[in-house]
DNA sequence: ACTATATATCTGCATATGCAGGTAATTTCA
DNA sequence: TGAAATTACCTGCATATGCAGATATATAGT
């Protein structure tokens, strides 16, 4: 046991205090989802799916704020289980289109109670006002911090 | 291009919001970094190891709210570099302390430079109020999701 | 002292992340 | 129209993340 180890460190840094938050909130989801055989990205993807029917993996990732190969990637186990389906567009035979299968749809339904119980955990440690406030400025950084 | 392709899609899940935000911090602070030949994974090990100098896998784990398998693995690199020393603790064999090797500490210092780049690019769209705010009311929300 | 349990770390596996660089299709423009 | 530039996606590589399970050491209970 060293001098600092059980010392406070309150790091300045944005990066550190951001990815530690997202590790642990990662976490959870993936915790209370893991009984719905989806993590908390493919219960995500599931979602924009059924919202953005018919979308590109290039415009899909530019709104999750990824780099398109990632996207392609984690639509691969999506694929394989048959959830997601890419088809060609025949307007632009570059462009892959994603949508949603029956099987998909079921399973992002079926998943929802998870997903809900890790909302309502994290709901429960911000609070109603903190929550909201918190959700407009971190929503309005991450547009500010676009290109 | 189908419906609702343009539309703004506000998502209620903390974890989109989180793991995006972190998306694009890392995605920024690795860009700035790159020059120095560091990830801010790699940048903030290295400053963790300079306050906690001897501290364990474990403990640094804790720390950075990390599995202590994903620490071995993102301490890898940086010990092939010869930035950061394993060496078996006497008092419990089991264990390991990690340290800051004199190269480590270089490279760390000089690339202070990069990780104030992205400070700044991050405090510049929050403005001090709303940077401080934000530190705050995550740092509690990490502490509070502890199990 | 011996056994059972607990702890600290590591490896194997699967997914998550993004850069560099490749291929195919589209668009620009001389 | 045909070459050049751009666009959309993909694969190869390296790091990031965590679970299950293995190994070695330490501690507790008898």
């Amino acid at each position: 046991m060293t001098a600092n180890a059980n010392r406070e460190f309150k790091s300045t840094c944005s990066a550190s205090r951001f990815r530690k938050a997202a590790r642990r909130i990662t976490q959870i989801y993936d915790q209370l989802l893991e009984p719905y055989g989806l993590t908390i990205t493919q219960y995500g993807l599931l979602g924009h799916l059924k919202y953005f029917d018919g979308i590109s993996v290039g415009s899909l990732a530019e709104k999750l704020v990824m780099d398109p190969t990632t996207l392609t990637r984690n639509l691969r186990p999506l694929e394989r289980q048959g959830f997601v389906s890419l088809t060609q567009d025949d307007k632009d035979r570059r462009s892959r289109k994603l949508s949603l299968t029956k099987t998909g749809l079921e399973k992002y339904k079926a998943a929802r109670p998870g997903w809900q119980a890790a909302q309502e955990r994290i709901a429960n440690v911000l609070g109603p006002e903190d929550g909201r406030l918190l959700s407009s400025k971190i929503d309005q950084m991450i547009e500010d911090l676009r290109e």
